[in-house]
DNA sequence: CGTTTGGTTGACGAAGCTCAAAGCCGGTGG
DNA sequence: CCACCGGCTTTGAGCTTCGTCAACCAAACG
């Protein structure tokens, strides 16, 4: 009885953009690899490092954040199970943004010429993880729009249902989840102070929209009025299969 | 005595990313492609719309942008000659988000099929397309930090050193420049509001940062306080050349 | 248990928003 | 060539949202 190889957690999400056979898969699982177990908060990429790796997340969660000059820090990322986290940093060669664990996590840090190797010898793999980059990016843009266009009850609420959203994909109760973060760090998510994270979750939670039992649990009692709340569309995560549409030849 | 290939802009930038031999380019140069002269102002396309086209730009400006729940807008990047517009959408096959011209342009709308056809016959153009789409995650990254971090200030500086310098990368003058925005474009790709940055502009007027001769006209007189007003670092913007490590065997 | 980390609260202040009016400039048509 | 028009910019006054500072509290942890 084998135990599911290390690395399956990446294939869900690939599969979601091409269809991969048995051959294409082992070769993804098979991509050399070393596991680490990382406690929380541990910076593991920083901003102008020279990348060489890439990492994909097997348990517990982190983030990607930037320094702006007033010494404020932005969050751009959430990454749970089954994330390559950094795949960017690796590919451009030098990191234009930090990588930070929120809780402990089991990671695999994966060396870059190896998955470049591999995309190279199949197309099919390197539409896969163009596609991730390409999704990361349409994330990227909705979170230009909520910092930059909401207002804070809003902001909280969105982050809140993609979270929910994200777990739900990876096939975790989304409706009844522990929020992996401070308020600090919710504010370094949403471009607002801890205090005012803070005054909005029990804005959220005084209008019935969550439940909160601890300080970080969220329990979603109406979803439909929550993500009306937060100006949430799921679109943008692309959490719908897209094969490609265009054959080899 | 031939004209410069229409779709040579789209060169430039794909150089950076990899090199490219003279068969290599000669096929992008030759990708189908149908010319079209835009006005100003108009969105060519719309968020949820089916994408199957990509847009080159070839002469002008244009912005993608998203709007809200509020009916507030946000304009998540800006583009000049030689950027491949909503290769993003394309690929994706339906737009998270829409297109603009701020001003008339001169466009190539390229079928996505040919673009994908292409790029599965040559790996090397496929990196160069893939590189691209990465350095626009890179910057909406920065966008993310810019708006959800900075105070009204330097985001306005931090968008005006990013604009002079990818005038400068295209072989414009970055230091006297015509800003193709009005302070209400401005303003939805800040997240602020056009009073706000018209405030915003006189300040760094009468600091001395910029000089305006007509309310739209830049002029730079110390790009190093400038930038420095702008917490601008010019790193995300992967101007310089990273050619692939990796070589095909 | 003490200590640390993060959450909560209050009083106050400021950056940026709203609303509204007035000015400017370039384009258009008479 | 001039007058008008519409879109953009500029200005002012008042206000709101969110930030700051500082204290206190609660749970977690060694």
């Amino acid at each position: 009885m084998n135990a599911a190889p290390t690395l399956a957690p990446m294939l869900r999400k690939l599969r979601l953009w091409v269809s991969l056979d048995a051959p294409q898969e082992q070769a993804l699982l098979d991509l050399p690899h070393t596991v680490v177990a990382l406690e929380k908060q541990r910076v593991i990429v920083r901003e102008g490092d020279d990348v060489t790796h890439a990492w994909l997340v097997l348990s517990g969660y982190c983030v990607r954040f930037k320094y702006v000059g007033s010494g404020a820090r932005q969050i751009v990322s959430i990454h749970m199970k089954g994330d390559l986290v950094d795949l960017q940093n690796a590919l451009l060669g030098v990191a234009d943004h930090s990588v930070q664990t929120l809780t402990a996590c089991k990671m695999a840090t994966l060396p870059i010429e190896h998955i470049r190797h591999l995309s190279d010898t199949d197309p099919m793999i390197k539409d896969a993880l163009w596609f991730d980059t390409l999704v990361d990016g349409s994330i990227h843009r909705e979170w230009v729009g909520n910092v930059g266009r909401r207002d804070a009850t809003t902001r909280v609420a969105h982050l809140l249902c993609e979270f929910a959203l994200k777990l739900d994909a990876i096939g975790l109760d989304q409706h009844d989840y522990e929020l992996p973060m401070t308020q600090d760090q919710l504010a370094d998510a949403t471009g607002l102070t801890s205090v005012h994270v803070n005054r909005v979750l029990q804005s959220l939670e005084t209008e019935g929209l969550i439940e909160r039992v601890t300080a970080r649990s969220v329990l979603i009692g109406d979803w439909k009025r929550l993500a009306a709340a937060g100006d949430f569309h799921r679109d943008y995560l692309h959490l719908d299969t897209i094969k490609r549409r265009h054959e080899y030849r």
